[in-house]
DNA sequence: TAGATTGTTAATCGATTAACAATC
DNA sequence: TAGATTGTTAATCGATTAACAATC
């Protein structure tokens, strides 16, 4: 940890990370063949302030609320869909086919939210020419030239930590602008470079941490 | 979605998230033989004002700065790790030992901040009695009376969307206190209950946003 | 000593909520 | 019509930052 490189946080407004809740539950309620609902409704699954709800989705919708009636459930899923990019087409690109690796490469989610992970690297000779979730695996010494070729932007880690930063190194060495990482180490990253850091364990033990405080009161 | 329960959803001050990743950064440096590190420097790293890393940590330890010097590092780790209740030993439980599933019951990082994941149900009879990371997998039906007994509070539900509903159901009826969804169903559950949802593509989504609208500037 | 760094108090900023008139 | 629900403006709240005296 020489480098006086920072490591970029993705920080982010609270609307923004409500807004795919509002999508999820809209998709539901859809399914189900609601067609209209309200403020409040949504406020109250979510457990928030309807007055909240209408602001984020003023914001991120031309949708008009009807008074008395509420919201039409259809254009708001189009509207939020767009707002939000799930119909825009996006390519990433993984480097590490362990355990976790093997999961987001089969992962069906993606595909819905206009995400397309092309394929996988990794130093194992053993998954190199395999399929996983549909998606070629490559040897590591592919990669620098991949990422240059298809032009790709968003990269994501799931090789063990030691790896990490030189992974991480090779992806921005080669034009990669975002990072999604699953390894415990903080990387070091130019100032225009984004790092999401999606650590598991912590984020379970934030969990329970919230539930001793509550349960403490 | 017929019933009026809500869904709790975990809120955090921003303080509780930041704490993890000092955690993480200290114990890279204390790694790295570093002894005292000043805010700046952590503010440096995380990209974060110093003031808020002094705030912080002024409120989660006990460890006074030293002009000039900055903070001891292996203090700072001691009082972090108690304060974020890593020392403490907390057991969960998955349901749905799908691809996901493997993953989380043979992930090392758990172990760290002082979570088990003790065990796994499944409806598949090819798994049942089979060990995932060491963890015995157990079938369906002996979920509930297996909770009451051990009095398991924390639940992982890596099921398919079609399925979470019932599986939340009898998580929270034989006492589960907190929930920590990888489906993408919104879950209805008393108000006593908090669940956390990890959904894994929306999450690299609002990254890709990110991305976006950072380029657009 | 001078300079780096701390902890604290006050100011700012942004996000959330309350109040309320408008409308179907 | 009356009541439910909207959108907007102002007030509140909490979190972040700025300013600065204290200290090694």
């Amino acid at each position: 940890m020489a480098r006086k490189q920072k490591t970029s946080l993705v920080v982010m407004t609270s609307s923004r990370s409500r807004l795919p809740l509002y999508y999820s539950l809209l998709r539901q309620l859809s399914q189900e063949g609601v067609k209209t609902v309200s403020s409040a409704t949504i406020a109250d699954y979510l457990n928030i302030n309807p007055v909240l709800v209408r602001k984020d989705l003023a914001g991120a919708t031309h949708v008009c609320g009807m008074p008395k009636l509420g919201f039409e459930v259809a254009p708001l899923l189009s509207d939020l869909k767009e707002y939000l990019g799930y119909d825009n087409y996006d390519e990433a690109f993984l480097v590490g086919v362990g355990n976790l690796g093997h999961t987001l490469l089969s992962h069906k989610g993606f595909k819905d939210l206009g995400i397309n992970i092309v394929a996988g690297f990794d130093k194992n000779p053993d998954l190199i020419g395999k399929k996983v979730g549909g998606k070629a695996i490559h040897p590591m010494e592919r990669m620098d030239d991949y990422i240059k070729r298809r032009g790709l932007r968003i990269g994501i880690i799931t090789v063990p930590s030691e790896c990490a930063q030189e992974v991480c190194d090779h992806m921005v060495a080669n034009g990669v602008r975002a990072i999604w990482n699953f390894s415990f180490t903080m990387l070091n990253v130019p100032e225009n470079v984004i790092v999401k850091n999606e650590n598991l364990p912590v984020s379970l033990a934030l969990l329970t941490q919230q539930l001793k405080s509550i349960s403490e009161q």
